[in-house]
DNA sequence: ACTCTGACGGAAT
DNA sequence: GATTCCGCCAGAG
């Protein structure tokens, strides 16, 4: 189911965690959303970058040799402005609607 | 069975 | 905003 939900994450926009859960039918579970994501391998073809947690703010927030980290990075490849590490949710949140 | 921990969420202060 | 608290699931020890 989730791994389903996060794969229909349009380009461009991202989705919080409570929100892949609650469109995967388990509402209170946005913990175990986590949990799956941190599972997948880096080949994964999933778009998890396009998941970030209720705040706005990424997740895993490591710095890789050139300073930024691959979702900040892969996400402005998309066109999403990340800002302190967080994003404008007002403007780029999913609504579910694709 | 119990305690900790983790890519979380939401409400209250 | 920044903190604090509580809820929730699963895996490891």
């Amino acid at each position: 189911m989730i791994l389903a939900v996060i794969s229909q994450i349009p380009y461009g926009r991202v989705a919080t965690y409570g929100q892949i859960a609650k469109l995967a039918g388990l509402a209170k579970h946005a913990r175990l959303v986590g949990k799956v994501l941190s599972q997948l391998d880096e080949g994964t073809d999933l778009p998890w970058y396009r998941v970030i947690n209720a705040q706005g703010k990424l997740s895993l927030n490591k710095l890789d040799a050139k300073g930024q980290n691959t979702q900040q990075l892969r996400l402005s490849q998309e066109g999403i402005f990340v800002n302190q590490g967080k994003v404008n949710l007002k403007q780029y949140q999913w609504d579910g609607w694709s």
